[in-house]
DNA sequence: ATGGATGCAAAGTATTTGCAACCTG
DNA sequence: CAGGTTGCAAATACTTTGCATCCAT
């Protein structure tokens, strides 16, 4: 968990090694970004991005965003919902996530085992491997608790994308 | 791997338990479906659809592989595109997701370990684990022989959704 | 000053929906 | 014949793009 000045700095960096300018725009957009630890959608950080500068258009968010997963800043995902969520990636290691289907929350895990498994699973297949996703959907323990169970309509958005 | 008719006799009468009709448009629809072991999208789908009957919409494509999704008889996925992937449930039993960032190709596996280490981790978690999904993003062993590299522009795509 | 960046609106995708006509049960 | 289903077009939802203007370097 590094310093955030200090990610903004390597971002900068990274950005100024690219050619692409750094505007009052990006410094919002990717401070925003950086600072929170959170899974965020677009629309989420342009509404962020807006209490502090009304002006910024969605398109600008949807450019910076990107560009950010271009230089490996930022991971995008597609969960349950019709838009991408995205999360940091200097700001926390490696993860897999845990998806509630009744409540909707995101866990977070590391499993060392899986990890070699997958590296396992690849080799076999003769496979280079660069990258996973790996997301398990259930009810979790709050909602067990509560007796929850998935909302017919959930099953089917989230058992999707 | 159920013969086919009898599939479709058993989807029909999971559609008539619900009070759903059985209308031509749903015969070919379903029909083609089952028959193609491939993932789709609802447009390929929609194609071949109208190799036989001209007529059929999209929407009719769309409705109907979303009642299949419904009642559990496909699997609706996004991979690296902007589109969403459906594949029979009954067809084929369950398997995760190799895919291959050079040529695109889709290998399906079937791991039992990890499985297993699926189970634990859910357990751990408290969680009530009802589905998953798995996929292992890299360079298939063609490609690698090859000597091919990630496209630049595959990496986005394939590391997001 | 110069070429990348922005805001806006328009264009794109992918998918859903309202509606009148139509067909299944 | 009643109510689910269809095709069509229009509507949505999310994201990208063209363009004139603006601004970081």
């Amino acid at each position: 968990m590094t310093d955030l000045a200090q990610i903004m700095q390597q971002v900068r960096d990274e950005a100024r090694r690219r050619g692409v300018r750094w505007t009052n725009q990006r410094q919002i957009i990717v401070e925003i970004f950086i600072a929170t630890s959170d899974h965020m959608t677009a629309e989420e950080l342009h509404h962020r991005v807006r209490a502090i500068d009304g002006s910024v258009s969605a398109a600008t968010v949807y450019r910076t965003i990107n560009l950010l997963v271009e230089i490996g800043v930022a991971h995008k995902r597609h969960f349950s919902s019709g838009s991408a969520s995205f999360e940091s990636a200097l700001t926390k290691k490696h993860h897999d996530h845990l998806v509630c289907m009744s409540c909707g929350e995101i866990t977070e895990f590391v499993n060392e085992p899986l990890e070699i498994q997958q590296n396992e699973i690849a080799q076999e297949h003769g496979f280079q491997l660069l990258h996973h996703r790996m997301e398990l959907y259930g009810i979790c323990r709050t909602c067990s608790a509560r007796g929850a169970s998935v909302p017919a309509s959930a099953w089917h958005a989230l058992t999707d994308r």
